[in-house]
DNA sequence: CCTGCAAATGATAATAAGTCTCATTCGCTA
DNA sequence: TAGCGAATGAGACTTATTATCATTTGCAGG
């Protein structure tokens, strides 16, 4: 049985929620998944790989994941959220590209801690950072950003 | 005439807009309100006052502050996009408590450059930065986190 | 000051992410 | 292996935001 199968029987255990077939090939998406994803797009791995889950399966299935610690939110763009398993993904910043998408990934390291023990100077307990720098990549401000986005 | 207004003005000249009753109510709504603002919120304002300005005027006339450098994004709640006009808000972070929805503000400061040049190594003219912290504020934490959220 | 036209508006339909409902099915514990 | 409460699928619902289109309005030029 693979970590995060672990990891996540025990976290439904002491849930008392029950890992059914559905919630098991979730899983198994989301962690064949390497880089961010959105439901739609999950949604649509799970379809070609045979499974039948529902988008109100995946949409209540989610929150257990981001709850249990294998998930996090990684961006909302305009239109969706998108998600990344935590696993080999230390916490990292966002760069993304206004005009065609792309997503650089930097990670955190020191400043982490800081902004942690920045949130705890003013009362919170900082659980989840997020960091999104957006911009011009090099490729689109040289194009002069008169293409059409991707 | 107020600076923001000269600047609007200018702005709208240059991008051979027009500048109607409507999107002069919404600058000066804009600019009543200190602190964040939805779209639902700023139409409420606009209607205590008297001023007939239809949703879609709204949604429409908000991208524009955006682009004039007026009016910044501040951050996405889960459900809707929160606004706040520039004057007065140098850039800052925020740390929402995940219970009761309290914000904090707090200065980028020197974190900016900072950004802004972690930005620019890996081939990005940064245009935003978006740093939220989430976690629990000391009431929630000390309340047990058992109450309905406000 | 008046005219004409492109741009802006309001009302409302459309879209789409996400949530809820409820009858049916399925894990799990005993 | 049975039984119960939790989970599921299908689709209705909600709600922020965008698009449509007939009508109105700002404003440049005369």
């Amino acid at each position: 049985m693979t970590q995060y199968r672990r990891i996540f029987a025990e976290f439904m255990k002491r849930r008392g929620a029950k890992i059914t077939h559905g919630r098991g090939a979730i899983l198994e998406a989301v962690f064949d998944n390497h880089g961010h994803f959105d439901v739609e797009e999950l949604y649509e791995q799970l379809k070609s790989r045979g499974e039948r889950v529902s988008l109100a399966t995946l949409y209540r299935t989610i929150p257990l994941l981001v709850e249990s610690g294998l998930v996090r939110q990684a961006m909302r763009t305009d239109a969706t959220t998108r998600y990344e398993h935590v696993w080999g993904h230390p916490r990292h910043l966002h760069i993304v590209c206004k005009h065609c998408g792309k997503v650089v990934e930097v990670e955190l390291g020191d400043m982490a801690e800081t902004l942690r023990t920045l949130g705890r100077n003013h009362g919170y307990r900082v659980e989840e950072i997020t960091l999104c720098l957006r911009g011009l990549c090099r490729p689109c401000r040289q194009k002069g950003e008169s293409d059409v986005p991707a």
